[in-house]
DNA sequence: GTTCCGAATAAAATCGATTTTCATTGTGTC
DNA sequence: GACACAATGAAAATCGATTTTATTCGGAAC
């Protein structure tokens, strides 16, 4: 499973899914001495990984005084999902409109892969698919610089998923809904397509959203670096 | 001039700079002993320096191979090109959108100064404002996703401006060019502002574009990683 | 003559120790 | 009692040495 060539990048990797997933609360200070034993290796590794992740603006550093995990707001939620929308529908528009066979049949791949799963009994199988899945939607837009700036952008959704720990989403048909998006995707119905994903992006949103208000309200004020 | 906390931030600083002048030549070899001793200091900061300008898109890192200088082509640059207009374009009507008394006086100053400066005798220091003057162009985009995006896409075509040493550009009043965008901007006319950037980055494109060509043909290929 | 294997070399990756910096606490003075 | 300043402790930052990995080169076998 973890087939990584240095240590530097399975630190990165492990890092990485403790801010995801939450594990490393929002505020929260990171040491390096305590990651670096709890992940059984030397400070360099540790310390480049988390150099990273900063430029990936999953981690933020404070020079001399060390790294924290990202602070979150309700204000920052906004601005990264409008962000994300747009960005993607973008990156989006170009895959439809540049994908060849290889394209078209990843998308189905992952889109049977991802319905097979359970969400609930299987999670990180399905976190792994999901990711996919998305990734695959817009892996035939021509410009690595958008992909790249889409996966960066995906990580910090997850995130706020994970941190307002949606036990059981309102009633929705998310495996129609990606469905719906693949379906259209692969019609060439660019407009549909990326409006059914934007749809899909602030469907969710507007869950997480509510629900950090209310955290936010009673209380859970995760304090800004 | 050289305030870093940090030999990290230093070194980021510095390497960042050999990058784009075209000092570290694309798609040569970057070695961390070499870099150590021209920079004097340890291996440690020199590492994470690139670690964090590879995944800047600065730099490539081939795992337990080393880390080379991004190549560059034709087909990069377009892309490039293409993805900064459509990204900066965004940020840019965001700021108009949302710019305050700040926003537009900073627009002013920094024009102010950009004129003053004359770009041959003077070049790091108009290199310097001219980067500050778009940066503040896009200042009030409140995705701070957005600017980190553009940030990077800027130096990234700065890079490709400096390795096509374009001795002198056509005849052309990049001053007015300035002038025009900010006028546009501050006046609130987004379309008008957003087509005039955009009208601006094409142009420099064109020209660095026919100079690439020019190069590739004559054999200067440079190899990809 | 070509291919495969193993030693030698060069460089990246990592470690453990040292140095530097920041934050906190305590002490003295006004 | 409050403020400035020094001493202390904790953690980040850096270094130099060691370990690991990839590549290259040479020789033997086919």
């Amino acid at each position: 499973m973890d087939l990584h060539r240095s240590l530097t990048s399975l630190a990165h990797h492990k890092i990485r899914e403790m801010v995801l997933s939450g594990e490393l609360p929002p505020g929260s200070r990171i040491q390096i001495d305590a990651l670096r034993k709890k992940l059984d290796m030397g400070a360099s590794p540790v310390r480049e990984a988390l150099s990273i992740l900063s430029s990936e603006q999953l981690v933020v550093r404070n020079e001399q005084r060390g790294f924290w995990a990202p602070a979150i707001s309700l204000e920052d939620f906004g601005v990264l999902l409008d962000t994300r929308c747009r960005v993607e529908a973008m990156a989006f528009a170009d895959a439809i409109e540049h994908g060849g066979t290889e394209w078209e049949e990843r998308i189905v791949l992952l889109q049977y892969r991802l319905n097979a799963l359970d969400r609930v009994s299987n999670k990180a199988a399905w976190e792994s698919c999901h990711r996919d899945f998305h990734a695959a939607l817009i892996a035939a837009c021509p410009s690595r610089y958008l992909l790249s700036f889409c996966a960066q952008l995906y990580d910090l959704a997850v995130r706020y998923r994970n941190v307002a720990r949606l036990a059981a989403y309102p009633e929705r048909r998310i495996a129609e809904e990606h469905s719906a998006i693949s379906s259209a995707a692969l019609a060439r119905d660019a407009d549909r397509a990326v409006a059914l994903l934007v749809d899909h992006y602030r469907k969710t949103g507007e869950f997480l959203y509510q629900k950090l208000a209310e955290q936010e309200r009673s209380g859970g004020a995760r304090a800004a670096s």
